[in-house]
DNA sequence: ATTAAATAGGATAAAATTGTCCTATTTATA
DNA sequence: TATAAATAGGACAATTTTATCCTATTTAAT
C-alpha cells in the first residue's frame, strides 16, 4: 500500500505530534527507537518531511523535531503520504495502466475508484491529532 | 497497491480469459503485446500463475495459455493477487507494523481494516469473467 | 526424422527501494 | 572559546523488484 519510507513518515510524525503536545521536542534517535525504524533512513524521511513543512526541525544541541499545535490539528495523513509517495495512491490505475482514466477505463476502474476514494477520504480526514489519541494510554501502538 | 508482477498477472489472466471464451489459446508473445508488458517478465508471471492452476499452459507448437470456461467463472481476482503478492494486502498493517493486530492496533487500524475489507471483498467477488465484460466492445482496456 | 514454434526455467542484469556511514554545519552550554 | 549534541546532506552499500537473455524441453506439422 505505502512505501516503507511512507510508513516511517506517518509513524514518526505521529510520535513527534504526541511529544509536541506534551511540550517536548524529540531527537531522531528517540524517534527511531520509539517507532522501531532504522535511524539513518528515518533521518532521510524526516528531512523530506521538514522540507515539506510537515515537521519543524531545530538544529544544534537541544535540537530535534517538533510540530506546532496548530499543525498537529491541521496536517492530515494525506499530506504526509503525498509528500513521500506522491500522487499514485490518489490517481494511479489499480492495474498499472499509465493513467487512470474514466474515458478508457481498465476492467476494475469503477470498483477501484470507490475504494481509492474511501482511502483518500480517510487520509484527508485523519489529522495528526487524531493519530495521537489513545497512544499515551497504550490503546494504540507505533511499534511491535 | 499491487506489485508490477501482480498487475501484469491480472491483465494477462483477463486477456487469456477473453480469448479462451472465444475458443482460442494465446501465446506469451500475443499476451505481452495486448497488455503492453515486457515479454520475458510476463513469462515468469505466467509460470507462477500456471503453477497455481490459475491458467493452463500447453507446451509445444500451437501451444500457449488458456483458462477453462469453468475457471473463468470461478477464479476471482483475490486468488491471483494472493498467488503473486501473498497475503500482505489482506493481512498487513497499514503502517507497516509486523502484524496487524486488533489487540495492539496502530492508530489507523480501525479505519484501515474497513478499507482493506472493502478491497478484499471486491477482489473476492470479481471473477475473470467479470473482468472480460466490455473488453471486446472496447468499453474497457488492458493497455494504454 | 526434422523442423519450427511454443513454454520452462536458470543465470544475469538493471533499476528502484531501503539502509548505512561519514562529514559538515548549527547551536546550547560549560 | 571549546565542547558536545543535534540535524543536513552526500556518498555508498545491500536488498528487493523488475527486466533480459539464453538454453532445454515439448510438441505439432512437414
Ligand atoms: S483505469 Fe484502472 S483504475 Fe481507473
Ligand atoms: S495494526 Fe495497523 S492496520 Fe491493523
Amino acid at each position: 500500500m505505502f512505501s516503507k519510507a511512507c510508513e516511517y513518515a506517518i509513524r514518526a510524525s505521529t510520535y513527534i505530534a504526541l511529544k509536541s503536545l506534551e511540550g517536548t521536542r524529540v531527537s531522531l534517535k528517540e524517534i527511531a527507537e520509539k517507532i522501531d525504524s532504522p535511524v539513518a533512513f528515518t533521518a532521510k524521511v524526516l528531512q523530506q518531511l521538514s522540507k515539506n513543512n510537515i515537521v519543524d526541525s531545530v538544529k544544534g544541541a537541544t535540537g530535534g523535531f517538533q510540530i506546532s499545535t496548530q499543525n498537529i490539528s491541521n496536517i492530515k495523513l494525506a499530506q504526509i503520504v503525498y509528500a513521500i509517495d506522491g500522487n499514485n495512491v490518489y490517481e494511479g490505475c489499480g492495474l498499472g495502466l499509465k493513467k487512470c482514466n474514466a474515458n478508457e477505463p481498465c476492467p476494475v476502474h469503477d470498483k477501484f475508484v470507490q475504494i481509492r476514494a474511501d482511502l483518500k477520504n480517510m487520509l484527508e480526514n485523519t489529522s495528526l491529532y487524531d493519530m495521537t489519541i489513545g497512544l499515551e494510554e497504550g490503546l494504540t501502538s507505533l511499534r511491535r
